[in-house]
DNA sequence: CGGGGGGTTGATGGACATCAACATCTGTGG
DNA sequence: CCACAGATGTTGATGTCCATCAACCCCCCG
């Protein structure tokens, strides 16, 4: 491996069969980097352009804003991950997204990206991927909001974004570094802020979990997985499907 | 236009910019169709044969059922749509589908498929764009669950459900006609079945729409969307957008 | 020193789940 | 033709999970 590795390209390889000609060409395509700042929009919702990005570092989230003020997270994102890119063939964006740190992204043209893809079937596959992991994270995300309690939900929550950050190298199994408040938290999962504090204290209680201070620590993992009936098949990240 | 089109290709025309090429390379695609009887399952959970579907003819839905037995759909198919397009790369599928009337599908072979993408730069597009939707309507999905009442969130559900039949030539202005139980419904949006009959009748009482022996009648449509706040950018389908 | 963002805790209420009973309809076999 | 079972739909009574409102805390930073 080489130790040019950004988490994006690592979590493509992970994807398996792409050569240094297929990361090459693709990382070409991600030239023109931008630096955020925190809090800063990416994208705004109902706007035409459609661009797209490639997360390299900090985070962000994805949101829609209702007609009475309430706002749902949709997805967040960390080093790694594509921002926008289902918007690209679409006429208007359907969410806004915004910097929750400093971030660094790179912007992604849409006829340049077309064009790889359509020379390099490999890295169109392992794009094709990329996408179709974002729905399966989406769709558990759906899983815990129509069906799950608000502790299983949080505890489920916690373990993915853990696992998302430890195949990209930011996360152990003892926990990660998060720049979520628990306003993000209550976004994200539907819930009330204050909801949101009374179940982090009874996990941190139950000794399951400690979120403070930017810190995620998981304080009996076996007990949580267990809690939240978390199976991380849905990432797909178990190694290379294809040789 | 020909009189030969189906749902999918019509749907797939709305992007835009296929020739007749395209479509005749992509209709090649779906030789193998079978016939599945209502309350089959189609794909399980779990499963590691990684099978895509096109659905000609029929309704069916994906679905996760969780430890306690709850289920939670993920998903409904109406003609046109794909079936498990996400899990053709992936080691194991993360949902079930299950035809929810008899329903007609051709099965989608991966490598050709990809082959094909391969060689029509526009087809891969189009592919790749209603892959897009299939998101957004899932994020859509997100936010109903996330964030909006029961009634609300039936009124939006079942008017996007009629935008979408719309587009296939199954639905109009003044309603569609519905195989969904409530117990569907319940599944879909996260409540109990006894909550969805109170919605139902809510609604109905107040001439906003009418559910009833597998019919959805809008009685008062421009109340609906405004009660919905129903905004149906996020379906993309007002014409092309590759001309 | 003041103000604002984030976090914490208690009191109260409401939306929805759960339990239970019953109605309606359909198909099936006697 | 009737009896019956099973799926679906309907309605009431009761309970609970979580939202809302309202304080108050700490900490950071201008």
């Amino acid at each position: 491996m080489l130790d040019t590795q950004t988490p994006l390209t690592r979590k493509l390889s992970c994807f398996g069969g792409l050569s240094q000609d297929d990361l090459a060409l693709f990382t070409a395509l991600l030239r023109r980097k931008r630096n955020i700042c925190a809090g800063q929009a990416l994208i705004h919702e109902g706007e035409k352009t459609g661009a797209a990005y490639a997360l390299v570092q900090g985070w962000c989230c994805s949101y829609k804003i209702l007609r009475d003020g309430e706002r749902q997270i949709v997805d967040i994102q960390i080093p790694g991950d594509f921002i926008g890119l289902r918007s690209i063939l679409f006429h208007t964006s359907d969410h806004s997204t915004q910097a929750l740190t400093p971030i660094e992204v790179c912007e992604i043209n849409a006829p340049d990206m077309l064009g790889s893809l359509a020379r390099r079937p490999r890295l169109a596959t392992a794009v094709l991927w990329a996408i179709s992991r974002d729905e399966a994270v989406m769709a558990e995300h759906l899983v815990n909001l129509g069906r799950r309690s608000a502790d299983v939900r949080m505890a489920h929550f916690l373990l993915e974004l853990g696992a998302r950050l430890q195949l990209v190298g930011l996360g152990s199994k003892t926990g990660f570094d998060c720049p979520l408040t628990q306003y993000h938290l209550a976004d994200a999962l539907g819930l009330s802020a204050v909801h949101v504090n009374r179940v982090l204290r009874q996990l941190r209680e139950d000794g399951m979990l400690t979120f403070q201070k930017g810190r995620v620590s998981f304080d009996n993992l076996e007990a949580l997985i267990e809690l939240a009936a978390f199976n991380i098949e849905y990432l797909d990240q178990e190694g290379p499907l294809l040789r």
